[in-house]
RNA sequence: GUGGGAGUAGCUCAACCGGCAGAGCACCGGACUGUGGCUCCGGAUGUUGCGGGUUCGAUUCCCGUCUCCCACCCCA
């Protein structure tokens, strides 16, 4: 037999309807906020990631799935392409290639699946799906503002709140700029020369290759040394600071709770200063449902304008995990069951169902060849509200015993009736 | 990529020390020829993930492999 390859998976009915639902209320928050969806390509030039994510990051060191793309002549070399490991580098390839700089402020959201080889456990699949937004726009568009922040935030925990999620967290930093970054790391590795001997391995190999990270051992017998180290907050110089003070303080003034976490380090190399991560208790390792941040230097580090970003991505197979609602209840039943009974009312069934769908009722038709009692049975179990049956008494009289299969009652409707009766809510 | 656990009917899971592969749910038919749900009766369902080995005999033991799950790494 073959299967879904690994790491990939099928998402069926009823739980497409808990995805639908998602995706339906992630683009009414958007329009709510003036978003609008783009959407890029699925692969793309395997240096858009190298440069624009960063080559030492696990994504791009070990995680893409590339291939070489066959040259146009037999003897030339074919182009690397890799299938998107995540969507802002693309976002960003876009924005530079079609100068939306022109449009002043973009605030763009795409949905998609992203694709990534690692090893699959509940919540990471080597195809993923995210749901994701940016700001950006030149400088003089505001796209640097904390307003922007804070207006990221606010939108995440109004999409979490009408989700129904609960039990979140925003957890806050600021990772300084380009500057604030390179002197903290200096001063990290400084701190670390001498005590980190003392560390277990895998930390000792972090204060090497990359310090920032040796804020994610979870060892205990390092957190005594880790505690000791230099917060990046005493590195930032004053606009920085200034700026992650003025998110802060718009967060609380529109009641948006968060944790401020000077450990949280975002894994990607184009982040700056405004870095956040939501996470969410019951969902094992994979706790973090979303995360992003701020990206001031990826437009010019792919070579575009100056364009200060902000941006986030949702991992919404894991935000599905965190939905506690049954894909049962949130699919939608049909308003009508209609039973043709007997020879030759296949066909005025089918007239009677086309007349009710194009007034917008959601209709399952039987067959005639079906006894009564099995597409009543039928219709019980797909949980229509009423089962409209369609026989020879009824086609003499144009009128039609309509059952209510909640309560059992049935009444004969007249022709002209039908769809007044049916219809929810009337 | 590393370490560990699991894989048996559509689903959830049994099967003692190696001895005829089972149950519940779901499904199908009937009791009831134009009336569902409740009840009763009957029915079908398998490459025991795959490949090899040991054995008279393997779901069971061994090796390999695939997939999922858990942890690590890392991330959404």
């Amino acid at each position: 037999m073959i299967k879904a390859v690994r790491g990939t998976r099928d998402l069926l009915p009823p739980d497409t309807a808990l995805w639908s639902f998602v995706d339906e209320t992630a683009r009414a928050v958007f329009r709510a906020y003036n978003f609008q969806e783009i959407r890029t390509p699925i692969f793309e030039d395997t240096q858009l990631f190298s440069r624009g994510v960063g080559e030492e990051t696990d994504i791009v060191s070990k995680e893409m799935f590339t291939w070489e793309d066959r040259g146009r002549a037999q003897s030339e070399k074919g182009q690397l392409i890799t299938l998107r490991p995540e969507n802002t580098a693309g976002v960003v390839r876009a924005y530079i290639e079609h100068n939306l700089q022109t449009r002043g402020l973009n605030k763009l959201y795409y949905i998609g699946p992203q694709f990534r080889r690692e090893r699959p456990q509940k919540g990471r699949y080597r195809q993923f799906y995210q749901i994701g937004a940016e700001m950006i726009g030149p400088p003089t568009s505001g796209s640097e503002s904390p307003a922007r922040d804070a207006e990221i935030l606010e939108l995440l925990a109004t999409f979490l709140d009408r989700l129904g999620i609960s039990g979140w967290t925003l957890q806050l930093n600021s990772i300084g700029c380009a500057q604030d970054r390179a002197n903290y790391n200096e001063a990290l590795r400084n701190a670390l020369d001498p005590v980190k001997s003392r560390m277990d391995p895998d930390c000792q190999r972090r204060a090497v290759t990359n310090p920032l990270r040796v804020f994610d051992c979870k060892v205990p017998e390092d957190q005594p040394i880790i505690e000791q180290l230099p917060r990046i907050s005493e590195f930032l110089d004053e606009p920085c600071r200034k700026h992650f003070e003025q998110v802060q303080e718009i967060l609380k003034s529109v009641g948006v709770p968060f944790t401020l976490n000077d450990r949280l380090v975002r894994g990607l190399d184009y982040y700056s200063r405004t870095a956040f991560e939501f996470t969410h208790g019951a969902l094992g390792a994979q706790n973090a449902i979303l995360g992003g941040g701020r990206y001031d230097g990826l437009s010019e580090q792919l070579g575009g304008p100056k364009a200060p970003g902000i941006g986030f991505a949702i991992g919404e197979d894991r935000l599905v995990l965190a939905l506690n609602r049954s894909a049962e209840e949130m699919q939608s039943k049909p308003d009508v069951y209609i039973a043709p009974l007997g020879a030759g009312m296949d066909r005025e069934s089918a007239r009677l169902a086309r007349e009710l769908r194009h007034q917008d009722l959601m209709v399952e038709l039987g067959d005639e060849t079906f006894r009564l009692k099995k597409s009543l049975e039928t219709a019980s179990k797909l949980g229509a509200r009423f089962a409209l049956i369609v026989g020879e008494n009824e086609i003499k009289a144009d009128s039609f015993a309509l059952k209510n299969l909640a309560t059992g009652e049935q009444v004969s409707v007249p022709h002209s009736e039908l769809v007044e009766r049916i219809r929810p809510n009337s």
